[in-house]
RNA sequence: GCUGACGUAGCUCAAUGGUAGAGCAGCUGAUUUGUAAUCAGCAGGUUAAGGGUUCGAGUCCCUUCGUCAGCUCCA
């Protein structure tokens, strides 16, 4: 082949011949005109580049378009781009710090010497809107340290980023139009395919994440390929906010949260109780049933404990302070409110002699403990000072580590995908900066859990430095209605409380053995376990789950005596049934039934009177209604409750 | 904790610096209803708290508390 033509190959896995230094650009042209126009990336060898690189000879590659999610992500790299050049339009002096795509948008971080106004963002968008009118070409040039170094002499943030990179990284450069930004790229080929986007909100955020520097001020949006998917898209932030637990929490009357009681500190109303109430027995059941024992500890204890476990050094500013207890303030008598179970469920181990043949022991408890988050951080019940931890330590042998973890996944599958249907992903968290323990155990400890997961072969993210500064984890993440991440299940490995402790067993050797430990909860805590489950069934629970379960509907007054019979039936068959006694119209208590989200309404008018049966309406199935005896439908009801069942059997 | 926005009846929201209002919920009465809102009346407020400016503050200023979004930190 001349040296003067390429050869790539395409998505099709026919060659296309081109002259050499052709671009992606030239490609698309080649392939045709319709392509040429619609074309905003190129993939080369499975790396997203912009169109106006030249291709290496004998890739793979495929030109990227509007249908490609890939693309979509560098058509919001290219927004921010053009958000910093509208905002360095309207503010020249703004420094500007980092711009990448985001999950649905994108932001750009920017010192304009003070914070936007809402007035700023507008007036911003308007500009914005005029960048991408003017369809500014995206050009890249690849520079030297020192020529990008003089090119951004006056960007004090853009310097302190290329003084860190690597002295083999590549530097580039883009321009649209007036602005120039260092950026590793790619972007679309002009502003111009920035079409459909819009300004969500400022706010402040800490220079490189790190709070012990300067605020910048960050301005959050989001671009979209057509009309429809940003309409779409905002449409579905609508949404997502009326299944927000706090306003269903307050529709359904399940919880407060009062300034008078404190900020962090879930009120559980009689609703919201029955949620507490119903996954307590629920996860109490399944754990006993696996060898799990309960216990019960103070909620308060000497300080000395919290010294000698290593959490007060550490954990001290997420503590509330102590308080003092009998004479003086000595620590002998400085008390401290539990943020966590472990040194007392270790005290338990402790307690006695343990034999191999004992372990492993598993203590659980369902324990309020106390954390003195800080303010800004509080989120509903998903993020509280006051938490209910399904709390659970386990005292066993090295060799029966991953066993047990093995089995702890066999639970977190039950309750999370077998029982509640829901979606969850799963991190192995290693060792963080600060953190207790030599890197030895570290090493030891990460593999036994990384094994585990192999074995159920389960599919895990690293989440690397993730851990707890007692040992690495297996976190179970989801998201919130707002797309928001949170942690639920853990399963945590800990060498060292054991050691601190001097936690042994006696081995079949008749030596003392060093005992290894283990922390792990299921729905991590109650509240943010319940936050997440209102949102998931958006308020709509499952029948075992829901607070009221039927409600009885009298026709009109002169039902009102069969209804409560009907009604008192389901109560003696230990189904939480209410009797809705108000001199309204049936639509009316529909209405209502519906809107509060009971599962089942039973009607009871004249003919069920007669018949000593119930027209059974199920939650929003409309009026599709079943007429059955009363026994029939306390025993479907039964049923439903026994199996938590996840759709109605009515 | 930091940056910004916000805080009015139980809830959702009005009110140029000039008499604090509506809908829903609640209560009372009438209505007795067959599958998503019957009608009428009544009651409900130190406008988060405290201070200041002003003839006059829900509205402007300050402090505190709280909420929301984001950052940081975490179950």
């Amino acid at each position: 082949m001349p040296s003067s033509e390429i050869q790539v190959v395409l998505p099709d896995g026919s060659k296309k011949a081109l002259p050499a230094g052709a671009t992606g650009a030239d490609l698309a042209r080649a392939v045709g005109p319709g392509l040429a126009k619609a074309a905003l990336a190129i993939r080369v060898n499975g790396e997203i580049r912009d169109l106006q690189r030249p291709l290496p000879d004998g890739a793979t590659v495929a030109i990227l378009t509007n249908k490609d999610p890939q693309a979509l992500e560098v058509l919001r790299h290219s927004s921010a781009h053009a958000l910093a050049t509208a905002v360095r339009q309207i503010f020249p002096q703004a420094q500007i710090g980092f711009g990448p795509p985001i999950e649905d948008g994108f932001y750009y971080d920017f010192d304009i010497g003070r914070p936007f106004t809402p007035e700023d963002i507008e007036a911003i968008e308007k500009k914005m809107a005029e960048v991408t009118k003017a369809d500014y070409p995206f050009t890249r040039e690849e520079v030297s340290r020192a020529e990008a170094k003089k090119r951004f002499r006056d960007d004090p943030l853009k310097l302190e980023r290329i003084s860190d990179l690597a002295d083999n990284e590549i530097i580039s450069i883009y321009t649209d139009g007036p602005f120039v930004d260092l950026c590793r790229g790619p972007h679309v080929p002009s502003t111009g395919k920035i079409q459909h986007f819009k300004l969500l909100h400022a706010a402040g955020a800490y220079w490189r994440g790190d709070e012990r520097r300067q605020m910048l001020q960050r301005i959050y949006g989001t671009a979209w390929f057509t009309k429809q998917d940003l309409d779409q898209y905002i449409t579905r932030l609508e949404e997502a906010r009326k299944r927000d637990h706090r306003v269903i929490g307050k529709q359904l009357d399940l919880f407060s949260i009062q300034e008078d009681i404190g900020p962090g500190l879930i009120v559980w109303h009689p609703n919201g109780a029955i949620l507490n109430f119903e996954l307590r027995r629920f996860i109490e059941d399944i754990i006993l049933q696996r060898g799990y024992q309960l216990v019960y500890t103070p909620n308060v204890t000497r300080e000395q404990l919290f010294l000698r476990s290593g959490h007060l050094p550490l954990y001290a500013a997420n503590q509330f302070p102590a308080m003092a207890a009998g004479e003086g303030e000595s620590e002998e008598v400085r008390y401290r409110v539990k943020p966590m179970n472990c040194p007392m469920h270790i005290l338990i181990y402790a307690s006695q002699q343990r034999s191999y043949r004992d372990l492993p022991i598993r203590l659980a408890e369902i324990a309020n403990v106390y954390r003195n988050e800080r303010s800004g951080t509080l989120h509903g019940m998903l993020r509280v000072r006051g938490l209910s931890m399904d709390d659970a330590h386990i005292f066993l042998r090295e060799d029966q580590i991953e066993e047990e973890i093995f089995n702890m996944l066999d639970i977190v599958e039950l309750v999370m995908g077998k029982t509640f249907g829901l979606q969850y992903r799963l991190d192995l968290a290693t060792r963080p900066d600060k953190k207790l323990g030599t890197d030895a155990m570290w090493d030891v400890a990460e593999k036994a859990l990384e094994s585990a997961l192999k074995r159920r072969g389960l599919q895990y993210k690293m989440d690397v430095g993730g851990g707890a500064f007692y040992g690495p984890k297996i976190d179970i993440k989801f998201n919130d209605a707002i797309g928001r991440e949170w942690q639920g299940a853990t399963i945590q490995l800990d060498y060292e409380l054991p050691e601190r402790f001097k936690l042994e067993y006696t081995g079949a050797d008749n030596k003392p053995h060093r005992t290894v430990m283990l922390h792990r909860a299921i729905f991590g805590t109650l509240e943010r376990f319940v936050g997440f489950l209102i949102e998931h069934f958006a308020g709509a629970f499952p029948l075992w789950l829901s607070p009221t379960q039927v409600r009885v509907l009298p026709i009109a007054d002169g039902q009102m005596d069969a209804a409560r019979a009907v009604h008192e039936t389901l109560r003696q068959a230990g189904i939480r049934s209410h009797l809705d006694e108000r001199s309204e119209t049936l639509n009316y208590k529909i209405r209502d039934a519906e809107t509060h989200k009971i599962p089942y309404m039973a009607v009871v008018g004249q003919r069920e009177a007669e018949a000593k049966s119930v027209a059974v309406r199920g939650r929003g199935a409309g009026n599709k209604q079943v007429v059955m005896p009363v026994a029939e439908f306390v025993q479907k009801l039964k049923e439903e409750v026994h199996t938590r069942s996840l759709k109605p059997l009515i």
